[in-house]
DNA sequence: TCAAAAGTGTTTAGCATACACCCATGC
DNA sequence: GCATGGGTGTATGCTAAACACTTTTGA
């Protein structure tokens, strides 16, 4: 037997004792890049489909706690915007049944496979992540791990496609009553570079002007000096979040109407 | 041992058997009446303190399907609006620890708490009744069960004040992108008794002219005859949610904002 | 005839939308 | 000098908010 298969039993071993039984987490983790929208997705060993990264519930270990662990277990990121959004508990979602030809080649025996939970109910969290903070953290049941645009997820395992959906959704609709962007976007950005980030979360295009002017009459951006060109134009000025600020927006909800 | 005693014993011993363990669901069933927002609670046998009305899920049941299940298993009710707003994860909030003084009096020995999930990860589901319709049926855990003002509710057991709190607070943004009354209110009523009920929701007293016009603009109620005078005043007219329209609504959002 | 509550329409103000010109820079 | 993209202010229209008088009814 491989290391590698030695280690996926192990990590059998530890779902079996050392987290609660039929309560997972998924995660939706959300990066920007490159004008686009991305979502992380792995893959495991012997099988050719991606699904959500996905953590568990220490036995004496609070729910957020575990979420914010795992995350960090997985993308070596501390300070990031993490959200539960919905728990998923369709019966069918998770059967370990469904993927019992993976688990046979991963080189697990009936045993092993004997005494894991039948079904989960998940927890849904979405993150929103600077992707060029993250390096992602391979384990034995990684293969490969990448980001993909939003819109061209492909056929997930179990019901990860509907979780991408609704974390979305979710998330364009928090766009209503909370600020963005923090987590999201470097240190410091330019006025364009938020634009960006919100027509592609809201997937439409917004107006230049009054984009910026909602912007700054929340009060939540401080303005830094110009920016070095980055191309034959005028040069856009750096913005920082005014993180006292950003944080009561947060709390104060109901503003920010897009 | 007293009949009662027996039944609860055989309650436990089902929860250890015929549901996933660590997984619970809490309710939040909201009822309108005499111009108050009431919410439901129970009191155990043995116990002094107050707490919401629960249920469990099937090892082969699927999560919203339990949580119809036990709802209409304690209520009766049918068609209600369920909705689930967040799930709950604290290790503290749940630990049969806490309550072991209690257990202890139900008559359960050590070997009937042996065994019981340490703790659960609690989805917490809200509900709005027509108050009028629900007939409580009790179980052997139930010593008492009524409705309380959301605004006079006092110290729950395990984290349930917050979990009120948190669902009134989700049930007033969902105002803002969703109609609501169907299944709060009788089947025909009056528009003072719909403002009412979005004022009672709300904490805000709103104008009468303006709910009105609003509302009637949404297309989802339709006018029927004169009231019966219930005082010395002008009659209000009944009216009556148009089905269609309003279940359109629903899934379109984005309307209603108050 | 008076008090209590419901029906109804208009005015106003604030905010979101639409829209255009000037400015800096690199090639 | 020209093309590219960023900076900025104003005019308009819509809708939410503010507001008052008339009507019905029972006592």
């Amino acid at each position: 037997m491989t290391e590698a298969k030695t280690e996926i039993r192990e990590l059998i071993r530890a779902l079996k004792t050392d987290y609660l039984p039929s309560v997972s987490i998924d995660f939706v983790i959300f990066g920007f890049h490159e004008g686009a929208l991305k979502v992380l997705l792995l893959r495991w060993p012997y099988s050719t489909d991606w699904l959500l990264p996905g953590g568990r519930v220490g036995h004496t270990e609070n729910l957020e706690d575990a979420a914010y662990r795992s995350l960090r277990e997985r993308t070596g990121l501390d300070t990031v915007f993490l959200q539960q959004f919905y728990t998923f508990g369709n019966v069918i979602r998770t059967t370990y049944f469904a993927i019992e030809e993976i688990l046979v080649q991963m080189g697990l025996t009936p045993e092993d496979i004997q005494g894991l939970p039948a079904r989960d109910v998940s927890i849904g969290y979405y993150a929103l992540v600077d992707h060029t903070k993250l390096n992602s953290v391979p384990d034995a049941l990684t293969e490969e791990s990448r980001w993909w645009n939003v819109d061209e997820v492909p056929k997930l395992l179990f019901d990860h496609n509907e979780m991408i959906i609704l974390a979305l959704k979710t998330l364009r609709r928090q766009l209503g009553y909370q600020p963005i962007g923090y987590n999201l976007l470097p240190d410091t950005f330019t006025m364009p570079q938020l634009q960006q980030l919100y027509e592609t979360i809201l997937g439409q295009s917004l107006d230049r002007r009054n984009f910026q002017k909602r912007m700054l009459s929340y009060g939540i951006l401080d303005r830094l000096d110009e920016k070095k060109s980055t191309g034959a134009h005028k040069a856009p000025y750096w913005y920082r979040f005014n993180v006292a600020n950003y944080q009561k927006a947060l709390q104060e909800e109901r503003m920010f109407i897009m």
